[in-house]
DNA sequence: CATTTGAATAATGTTACAATATTCAAATGA
DNA sequence: TCATTTGAATATTGTAACATTATTCAAATG
């Protein structure tokens, strides 16, 4: 060994990485999980750091939600269009039950970004998203994919999962054996508000 | 220390504690989580360990199990969301809360046409209509057009009044002197559900 | 032959460690 | 003087190691 002569840095105090700096800006713990919910926690994680880069916005639907019966009419009736005043209603809906078969397995996400343009989820979009059914072909997934949180549409062929995005500008994501892929659940309904 | 003599016992081969003998009868691996993520992971651990015990092996036990990097469409578990939200209650939604404002003014309507397709609204929609807010120029609303029921984007321009289709292929409808046009209410939002 | 015992082995929670990532003042040089 | 480069200091993070506890069951015992 020669003596190398410092040409830049310099040992001071104060220096070093900050705390909290991870990707989880707070404390770890190491557990011990069984084999197979590994993954499972793995995609529990991912959707918590996706939500703290705030990519994704996930909430849990309300069980102690009041139940509110509104009017609906269909614009088909063309004249004589009742009255919301009437007493004589053709029928009434209630948000919460019309939308959430499973409330316990029920959630909701806030659409981000565009690839499902075509499937009439634009961002900013709620989403409805049951995980008690089943995902089967050609439904709408809400997933993680190594990690990356996506709303796709699930396509199996043959054994080959596809998650087609819904926009010509995007490209269709196919699993293979290295990718993870964990599906969250099912998209039910999508809500567009108005500014 | 004396020596021991030995009454009971011995050595022998064979000996020992049988593999997955343990609570989740399989491997575990250690895995870093962050510490607000540990009970909600403590959780799923307590739902899978006692699915294990009541479910005595319904599932899977050796079906084909293809967890090696495939998906897990009908996990056993279904783990909650994780939410880096400090108030846990605060992040429950209501539906009927979020998307009606005005109780008493609101109603709804189920869509017919294909006129708004480029505003996100398709058949069979559902709309959610606020009476109570103002029609201003450039939103969405309920009209009945001498008679005539329709949704359409309300255009208030040098006085004069259009309200205009959302796909090319509808025409606007232009306000005149002789038409009667009464306005319903403000379309605050669509509900699509997928089937 | 039924009961007791303890060596062998696995499970499990925690700590330790190595590798990587990040920070930012000192060193440099323009 | 000031912008840029550098590397010591410190944190994160995945995994291995460890200590403790739990379990198993043949040998020892009576």
């Amino acid at each position: 060994m020669n003596t190398i002569t410092q040409t830049h840095g310099g040992a001071r105090i104060g220096a070093g990485r900050k705390k909290n700096s991870g990707k989880f800006k707070e404390d770890t713990k190491v557990m011990r999980v069984p084999v197979s919910l590994v993954d499972q926690v793995k995609s529990t994680l991912n959707v918590y750091k996706s939500q703290l880069k705030s990519d994704v916005e996930v909430l849990e639907s309300d069980s102690n939600a009041p139940s509110l019966s509104i009017p609906i009419f269909s614009s088909r009736v063309q004249a004589g269009f009742p009255s919301p005043a009437d007493d004589h209603l053709e029928d009434r809906l209630d948000l919460n039950k019309h939308l959430i078969h499973h409330q316990e397995a029920t959630f909701f996400v806030r659409a981000q970004g565009e690839s499902m343009l075509n499937a009439g989820i634009h961002p900013g979009d709620i989403l409805v998203v049951d995980k008690s059914l089943p995902a089967k072909s050609s439904k709408i997934v809400i997933a993680v994919v190594d990690g990356e949180f996506t709303v796709k549409r699930l396509h199996k062929y043959k054994g080959k999962i596809t998650l087609k995005a819904e926009n010509p500008e995007f490209d269709d994501i196919v699993i293979s054996e290295g990718n993870e892929l964990i599906i969250w659940g099912v998209v039910t309904s999508v809500i567009h508000q108005y500014a």
